[in-house]
DNA sequence: CGAGCTTGTTACGAGATTGTTACAGCTTGG
DNA sequence: CCAAGCTGTAACAATCTCGTAACAAGCTCG
């Protein structure tokens, strides 16, 4: 039942001893774009985080075993995670102080209790001060098409239309990278993923189908012959 | 349902130091419903926004004395303000780079040269993004559909009719987020529940019982394929 | 208890989606 | 202008999705 797309995703790693609010994050993080690894206690927490390469863990403070703080310390102990965000999710407001004491490697910290929203909007705040290169726009728009990621839902000069899954990533994926060249190698990847073993003329096929549905923006797409395709903006 | 004027209209404040800006900005706002507060400054614009309670806040990136990434990490440190959206106007791309750098509070941001279109395009969808429903209705409408909740009633075209306790759930789920997509994984989790281990097949059975009972109505929930549901005004 | 209702699961078929292939038209380079 | 190589287009088959119906388990209420 998933419309799964491992390649561009940012996997977040979620740690928490309680199934209930684990199931919870997991499932709003998920909603809202990121794959999600779940982990119900620390150490399994730390070897996912090692082996997995997330692109940020949320930790629970208290965990039986390895707490979320000593969790966090083994990360930034590590060249290969210690750069890896971490949020930390508290019980009390107090608790933080002493984590500050502590020194504590948590690049943001929340304080239950909390709302799913909350957490996500950290998550997405933390992404965007760490990685400053990949902004992550929930709101895509080029000329008159305008995309909603989360909705899943496209506009052409205000009208909505429907796309099918393929359409649409594949739509998102040149409207992100807007004005420059897509090969359609590139595109299978990040439209089709990774392990795609998918003929390239295939591209051709759903680009002419997208221009088909896009109507008068179908310009938009431009063809740069013997290498892809490029998504302008319309010059004023 | 009012025809009232100020008060269910939403208010947005805008802020540049260029009035030619301001006024054409100002004026397609208005056009397209919207109250508008203006501010020639950074902290008029602050006062404004502490004092007006703007549903959304418009800011030039750059203004003498204040500048509008000054105004809006203000905005974010008090919690009255925290969470007003704010959209951010910025004259290059390439300073976009340096904004998320700066840990940016933006929800959006606008590089110019900008048609005063895409700023009402962006306004609407980032008010549509940032307010999941606020407003919880005892009385729900949607084309022949009429709801009361509180009653537990439900009416076609006048006419009442039993839905399940499901059923119902699930009928006004879809009704208060009229117009937007609602994948299965959404619908189950507000409809079952969070800790349900439920397929999503079940959500499609019940879609299915509910056009069934729903008869003349039943179109009114569309099928998006390969993400979930929708249900939809009539006028369109 | 038992009939009837509610509700989740499952099976199946129609129809949509999607990858492939063939071919025609176009661009490019000589 | 021609040949070679790309790309647009259309058709087709495999696959996937969703509507439908049937079924079984659970619940309610007499």
């Amino acid at each position: 039942m998933s419309l799964s797309s491992k390649s561009n995703r940012k996997r977040i790693l979620i740690a928490d001893d309680e199934p209930d609010v684990l199931s919870l994050l997991a499932l709003n993080l998920q909603r809202a774009g990121f794959d999600v690894l779940k982990a119900e206690d620390g150490e399994k927490a730390l070897n996912l985080a090692r082996t997995e390469n997330p692109s940020m863990v949320v930790l629970d403070l208290m965990m039986p075993g390895l707490s979320g703080l000593e969790v966090a310390k083994q990360l930034k102990l590590q060249p290969a995670t210690s750069r890896i965000p971490v949020l930390m999710l508290t019980a009390k407001a107090d608790e933080v102080d002493r984590i500050v004491g502590l020194e504590l490697g948590a690049d943001d910290y929340v304080t239950k209790p909390f709302s799913p929203r909350e957490i996500v909007l950290r998550v997405q705040s933390v992404l965007r001060r760490t990685e400053p290169a990949t902004v992550v726009a929930d709101q895509l728009s080029v000329g008159v098409i305008q995309v909603d990621r989360i909705r899943h839902e496209v506009r052409i000069a205000g009208e909505s239309l429907d796309f099918t899954a393929t359409e649409f990533k594949l739509l998102t994926v040149l409207m992100e990278r807007c004005g420059r060249l897509q090969s359609r190698e590139v595109l299978l990847n990040d439209v089709w993923g990774y392990e795609s073993v998918i003929d390239t003329r295939t591209v051709d096929t759903h680009i002419r189908r997208l221009r088909e549905k896009l109507g008068v923006a179908a310009d938009l797409i431009e063809t740069v012959r013997g290498f892809g395709y490029r998504m302008v903006a319309p010059s004023e």
